[in-house]
DNA sequence: CCAAAAGTGTTCTATGTACACCCATGC
DNA sequence: GCATGGGTGTACATAGAACACTTTTGG
């Protein structure tokens, strides 16, 4: 005689934010293994929501961006039990990622280019987030979503080529940016080591979308 | 004290298709009610089995282009229950397109112009998975699955005018798509009213995705 | 020989890319 | 006054857009 088999749906998270210089990913460890975040979805709630509450839970940040990623569901994936995961894609400011969360217990930020062993197919799932991630980088403006609110020219570019793993030429970066019209001057400035650079926000009201160019027209 | 509410997770396919030079989407009645065709999620299946098997018990057709489009939770989407809808988004070869499908039942083809009023929330899943058709066609070489294994470039320029909605320059696109040599000519040339027109394949090594436009480099 | 659809190149414009020097501040 | 990062413009190459006539068949 076969055992019920329970389904299960979860919510999870991949998150990722900007440290050292380097892209990192949120993990947290489960009976030894890293996993991504996640939890059974609440029979009331919006899966936005469990994933909103999870990405609170762990950073502390109350506002971040959110996307639905994909939904995971083979019968193998996870063994002895039907787990289907509708992932989501979360993206957090730069100032506000630290190691300690609201609730400190064995979460981790981990560099995209180091990452551990990761159980059942959260490897995969962290794959092609990254490969979203750069793709939509290319064609949106998401990647403000991993600065703090002011920025200058010189830190935007920076994370671009973090995110994208390739150098960009300064002057053709910002000559484009600036006339894409997407993000405003402020009066700040900020000093540093050498000369104080002007800061910019991103303009909320900004329409960054751009057409995708036509493999054939 | 309040009745245990069933969690439903169901598989639905918004499946499209060339008739009669229009885009067409297939829709099923059910309790007087237009819906996408859709059922719950077998407990052994693979999510994208239950959506071909949908595809196959309504057209006939044994392989079909499919992917994953969205993933619909929100609690209040279906009165008195919570559904849960993992939905696919399908293509199939204009020349398999009929309206009386294997299991001929409340099934029909609608011009994605002219749809009845949908219930539940998918006419937006409809509106969404049509944005996604029209993005996917200006970066990749999904269009062919709507066309059957040989065409003429004629063909292949009206299917493309058909689902983006705009009128193309004959050169240009001929050029083009010649250029970006993922289709190739076969020795078969198709009798019309006038000249006979060569007739194309798809070539099913292409890799045929391009780079987006970047938004600023 | 006429109707109907297939096929074919060139010019102009816009966009992307490559590239090197002066500027403002802190120490 | 020097070290450090911030800021700026131009010339060339590539890709996209606009555009009209000749060719092959059937009737």
């Amino acid at each position: 005689m076969m055992t019920p088999i329970k389904m299960l749906l979860m919510i999870h998270v991949v998150v990722f934010g900007l440290k050292e210089n380097r892209l990192h990913v949120l993990l947290e460890q489960q009976q030894g293994e890293w996993l991504l975040p996640g939890e059974e979805l609440g029979v009331d709630e919006a899966m936005e929501e469990t994933a909103d509450r999870q990405i609170r839970r762990l950073t502390g940040v109350e506002e971040s961006y959110l996307e639905q990623l994909y939904t995971y569901g083979d019968p193998q994936r996870v063994p002895g039990q039907r787990c289907i995961s509708v992932v989501y894609f979360g993206m957090i400011p730069a100032d506000t990622l630290n190691d300690e969360g609201a609730e400190p217990c064995h979460q981790k930020w981990f560099p995209v280019t180091d990452l551990p062993q990761l159980g059942y197919d959260h490897g995969e799932i962290v794959t092609y987030a990254l490969r979203r991630l750069r793709y939509k980088l290319e064609y949106s403006a998401v990647g403000f979503e991993l600065l703090p609110e002011l920025f200058t020219l010189t830190e935007l570019q920076k994370m671009y080529e973090i995110v994208l793993g390739e150098k960009l030429d300064k002057r053709n970066f910002r000559r484009r940016i600036l006339e894409a019209n997407i993000i405003e001057a402020t009066p700040y400035s900020r000093m540093g080591e050498g000369r104080p650079a002007r800061q910019y926000r991103y303009r909320a009201d900004a329409v960054a979308e751009v057409k995708t160019r036509r493999l054939f027209p």
